[in-house]
DNA sequence: ACCAGGATCATACCTATGTATAGGCAAAAT
DNA sequence: ATTTTGCCTATACATAGGTATGATCCTGGT
C-alpha cells in the first residue's frame, strides 16, 4: 500500500525564496532564517549566479540586496521584468536613501528593508511577496489554458467568436464576412466546443479575459 | 455671435491641486509653482482646513506634508481612506526615513518628496496624480451610470439578470425561481430595456463589471 | 496520388428566445 | 377609494440559434 502523499495530495508547491546577496553572513543568516519557517531557499552572491539557475517553474519570490557587486538591484529590477521574470522582489539595504526606496517600491517592489532589520519583518515581507507569485502564477495559470484553446481556433471560428462576443447575431456576423447563416452558426458552435463553453454567457465572459497581456 | 468656446467646449475639467503644508513660505512656495503651470490651487495649512473645505467634485490631487499639526501624513492617509476620499497623495517629508516612505508607498501614494526637492520632481508628480485621479473618476462614471440602471431594476429583474448572465436558460432560471419561463421572459426583456443593452453579450459584460468596489 | 482538415453551403428539424395581447393579484402610493 | 406598480401567468406568433446529414472545394502533407 503505497502513502497516501504519493496518491492524491496535491503537493504543496513549495515555493522558492531566491536571496542575492553579496554578503556572504547576512546571505547564510537570511537563508537558516527562512529555512526556519519551512521555505526552501537559493542564495546566490550575484544577480548573474541568480539568471544561469533560475528554475522559475516554481512560485516563490527573490530577497534582493540594492547594492551588488556589477548592478544596482533597482536597475536589476528593470532587467527582470525585460527578461520576462516577474518574481516580486523583497529589497534590502545598509545605506538607501528615500528616493532609491520610492522608485523601487514604484517599480513594484513588495518591501523595502532597511539593515538591520527585524526577523518578523523579513518574514513578514517574504510571505507577502510569496502569496502575491502564487496569485499571479494562479491567475496565469487559467488564462493560459484559454489561451491554448483559443489558438485550436481555426482563424474563422476565431473571426466568428469575436463578433459574437461583441453582441452580434449571427446574420450580423454573416453579412460582415460575406458568409452564409448557416456556416456562421457551424463557426459558432465550433468556437463554443472548442472553448468548452456551455453558454454565449460564459464564451463572453472568457473573450472578455482573453486579451489581457502576460504580465 | 458667441465665442466657440463658450459653445461646444467640453470645458476641460480644470482639476485641483489640494496643498497642505504647515509651513507658510513653502506653501506659497508650491502654490506659485503649480498656479505657472496653469494648475488651480487649494492652499491649507492642517488637514482640518482640508477637510472642511473638501470640493472633491473636480478632479485634482493632494500634495501632503508627512509632518503636520495634530497628525501624521501617513495616519491621514488612512483617514482619507475611510473616508472615501481618494485622491492620489503626493507626499513630502524633510525629515523621512525610510520606513516612512515604504508605508506611503504601500497605503497608494504617488510619489515621495524629499525636501528640498527640484521644482521638475514636484510637477511630474502632481502630473502623474492628476492623471491617475482623471481616470479613476472616468472609470467610476461609467460604472456609476451602469449601476443606477442596475438599482432600476426590480428584484425579480435583478434575480433574473444574475442567472442570465451566468448562463442559464430561461427554463433553467424559471425552475430555479419557480416561475413560468414565459415570466422569466418578461423579466429579462425587461432587464435588457432598463440596463440598456442591446445584445446578451452587453449584458453580460455589463454585470461582469458590476460588482466593482467603489475603489 | 491520396487524405485530412478547413471552409463553404443547403435542407430539414428542433429548441430557445422575444414580443404582443390579455388577464389576475397584492402592496404601496396618492 | 383609486391608481400605480411589481409580479405572475397564458396563448400565439415570429425570429434566432443549434445540430445533423450531405456535399463541394481547396490546400498542405504523406
Amino acid at each position: 500500500m503505497v502513502h497516501p502523499s504519493n496518491v492524491k495530495a496535491p503537493i504543496p508547491p513549495a515555493p522558492v525564496v531566491h536571496i542575492i546577496e553579496d554578503d556572504a553572513s547576512l546571505r547564510l543568516a537570511i537563508d537558516s532564517l527562512l529555512r526556519s519557517v519551512g521555505l526552501n531557499t537559493r542564495c546566490h552572491d550575484s544577480v548573474q549566479s541568480f539568471l544561469d539557475d533560475k528554475p522559475l517553474d516554481t512560485a516563490g519570490c527573490l530577497v534582493l540586496d540594492v547594492r551588488l557587486p556589477g548592478i544596482s538591484g533597482l536597475d536589476f529590477q528593470a532587467t527582470l521584468a525585460q527578461r520576462g521574470i516577474h518574481l516580486p522582489v523583497v529589497m534590502m539595504t545598509g545605506y538607501g536613501d528615500i528616493p532609491m526606496t520610492v522608485q523601487a517600491m514604484k517599480a513594484g517592489a513588495v518591501d523595502f528593508l532597511t539593515k538591520p532589520f527585524r526577523d518578523q519583518d523579513m518574514l513578514d515581507a517574504v510571505s507577502t511577496a510569496v502569496a502575491k507569485d502564487r496569485q499571479r502564477r494562479k491567475d496565469l495559470q487559467e488564462t493560459e489554458a484559454l489561451r491554448n484553446r483559443y489558438a485550436s481556433l481555426s482563424p474563422r471560428e476565431q473571426q466568428v467568436m469575436a463578433l459574437v462576443t461583441a453582441g452580434k447575431m449571427n446574420k450580423q456576423v454573416a453579412a460582415e464576412l460575406n458568409l452564409s447563416e448557416i456556416t456562421v452558426k457551424i463557426h459558432r458552435g465550433a468556437a463554443m466546443r472548442k472553448m468548452q463553453a456551455r453558454s454565449l454567457a460564459a464564451l463572453v465572459k472568457m473573450a472578455e479575459s482573453l486579451p489581457q497581456a502576460t504580465h
